[in-house]
RNA sequence: CGGAGUGUAGCGCAGCUUGGUAGCGCAUCUGGUUUGGGACCAGAGGGUCGUAGGUUCGAAUCCUAUCACUCCGACCA
């Protein structure tokens, strides 16, 4: 492209509503433009970048023996109805009627309509296991969408869906999509991992979510210092600390703690150590549980896994708090002064807890805590189970090293759905004996524009984006001074131009007009992250030399013009 | 939905307290001088001050309502 004929929208000065870097660069760079809350227009240098990560996801995905295809992105209620999500999905569907008052959605994902389409057109077992992927856009209207292009409404996401018989051959589909993702991702250039993810209300045997690493990701994930593993916070176990409960060494004693409502307020007031203080949290019981409310106890300083928590038989899902009010009306003391002891509801305390002595705890009297409580003697040592968020330090659940926590961008997901959607919409196909077996679904997802943001967030420095080779909208930008004055200068870069695109490279010409200054091309060139730079000068081209530049070097380097070729080559890996 | 904040030219902002003809920088356009890291000079265009009411001789400024957007929490690729 030459800039000239090209639409170059930089922007010198941040724009005030962009809180992270991926999303006000990509606004400098002239990359998207925002057009409401959520939803984007992405401009020609945007979309070049966009383009390449569908390329790149697209070949590997068709390499792994997915087909591709494309479905609707309007869907009708009737197939969420069958699946029973129409109920389920909440507000965040987009739902819409037409002119005969019909309801549709905007797909936020196609789980039910691929169902729907293999249900029809697979009928034997000899046609499984078959894989279908496709690249298109989603709608979902998020509470709030929030930095840039990263938690937009409308996206673009590679969503695929693997259809089987039997487990065993989804677990070998799986495990070829986790390659695939692999691939992808090195392909993209990001620093990514995959780590063990939550398999939700659905259950099922794994699920992976893949994550760039970045700290301005909005997940936590824990991983061991010593071995591979890598799992969501949301999913690690804490693991029950090692060895016997201490024994007792303080008598229980009751003490009047009337401005302490709080653990930090406590600590501090009493000069107790917070490993040694539990808070009690009163949530809503689910119907099998016989009474209305569930207490749940964690240290001090740690915190409530909601997910665990969820899971626990007693436990209503989703989670859900007591009011002050119905905690008041149900125990007779305020949230400040809950504790263990002399409670009248079933309690379920975390492992760590459990193997904790003499601890503090509310005596369910407002501004009483007792002290020096110990499991056997002062209270029955109640359910234990794991209902934590593990923390740094903890041991890794894989049984090698500790914890360590750092933050991630989720850009992919791979899920064995087993026969949720299949057996709501009764998708079957013929066995080897004739008889009619529901399939086996899995379902794998990578979002194509996070992908764009994530990238940026682990590659940029002050002049801007800095572009993984592999997606850079261009990959060199030719810069000629005195483009309109010097004719050795204008021949030699129309030359190179020609040739090296001719040698299969995006090039980007920067011939804008004289009133153009080379430092306003220089900026805008590292703005727009492109990776490599040759600067044709008539300094240079007297003494038979282009000046080369990485957008990562510190210096800028001379090079033999009939070398140019062979430089490049060595560095740009097409 | 709860909490916090912001709406003034394409972008970044000032003006509002104390009402009196809407301003600055960048960007854009014209002419000229420049040309190795966001040049200089001269000139020009561009804003119903988010919207609707109200108070007032007079409202960007005071009052009321409303809308939009951003940030913090629950959702997710």
């Amino acid at each position: 492209m030459r800039t000239s004929q090209y639409l170059i929208s930089t922007v010198k000065e941040t724009p005030s509503d962009a809180e992270v870097v991926s999303h006000q660069l990509m606004l400098r760079a002239g990359m998207v433009r925002k057009v409401a809350s959520g939803l984007y227009n992405w401009l020609p240098l945007g979309l070049r970048t966009l383009r390449k990560v569908e390329r790149i996801v697209r070949e590997e995905m068709d390499k792994s023996g997915a087909m591709e295809v494309l479905m609707p992105a309007i869907q009708p209620a009737e197939l969420w109805e069958e699946s029973g999500r129409w109920e389920m999905y909440g507000p965040e569907l987009l739902r819409v009627k037409d002119r005969h008052n019909r309801e549709f959605c905007v797909g936020p994902t196609h789980e039910e309509v691929i169902t729907d389409l293999i249900r029809r057109e697979i009928k034997s077992y000899k046609q499984l296991p078959a894989n279908f992927y496709q690249i298109q856009t989603k709608f979902r209207d998020e509470i709030r969408p929030r930095f840039g292009i990263m938690r937009s409404r409308e996206f673009i996401m590679k969503d695929a869906y693997s259809f089987h018989v039997g487990k065993e051959s989804l677990q070998q589909t799986y495990d070829v999509m986790h390659q695939t993702y692999s691939n992808i991702f090195n392909r993209l250039g990001l620093d990514f991992r995959p780590v063990l993810a939550d398999t939700g209300s659905i259950g099922g045997a794994s699920s992976h979510e893949f994550h760039v690493l970045a700290d301005s990701g909005e997940d936590d994930i824990a991983f061991s210092n010593v071995s591979d593993y890598a799992a969501n916070v949301e999913l690690a176990e804490a693991l029950s600390p090692a060895g016997e409960l201490p024994a007792a060494t303080t008598e229980m004693t009751t003490v009047d703690t009337p401005n302490a409502k709080t653990i930090d307020e406590l600590v501090k007031q009493f000069d107790l150590s917070i490993e040694k203080t539990v808070k009690t949290l009163i949530v809503v019981a689910s119907d099998e549980c016989e009474a209305d409310f569930v207490a749940l106890l964690v240290r001090g300083d740690h915190e409530l896994n909601e997910i665990k928590a969820e899971k626990l038989a007693q436990v209503a899902e989703p989670l859900q708090f007591a009011e002050e009010s119905q905690i008041r009306e149900l125990i007779g003391a305020g949230p400040g002064s809950l504790g263990p002891v002399g409670l009248n509801i079933p309690v379920v305390v975390d492992r760590t807890v459990a193997k904790t002595s003499d601890f503090s705890a509310g005596a369910n009297t407002d501004g009483q805590h007792y002290f020096g409580i110990n499991w056997g003697r002062d209270v029955a040592l109640p359910e234990v189970a794991d209902i934590r968020n593990v923390v740094e330090g903890d041991p890794s659940p894989c049984g090698e090293g500790t914890i360590e926590i750092k933050r991630g961008i989720e850009v992919g997901h791979i899920f064995q759905l087993g026969q949720k959607y299949s057996q709501a919409l009764d998708a079957k196909v013929l066995d080897q004996n004739g008889k009619a077996v529901v399939m086996d679904m899995g379902c794998y997802g990578i979002g194509v524009t996070r992908v764009v943001a994530s990238a940026i967030e682990q590659n940029h420095d002050e002049g801007g984006i800095i572009w993984p080779e592999s997606i850079a909208p261009f990959h060199i930008a030719l810069i000629p001074l005195q483009y309109d004055k010097s004719n050795d200068v204008r021949q030699l870069t129309d030359q190179l131009y020609a040739d090296l695109q001719q040698a299969g490279y995006d090039v980007i010409m920067d011939d804008r007009d004289k009133k153009t200054s080379p430092g306003v091309k220089f900026a805008d060139m590292d703005l727009m992250g492109i990776p490599h730079r040759v600067v044709i000068s008539p300094r240079g081209i007297e003494a038979g030399t282009l000046e080369y530049k990485g957008r990562r070097d510190d210096e800028k380097q001379d090079v033999q013009i009939e070398d140019l070729m062979s430089v490049l080559a060595e560095r740009i890996n097409l």
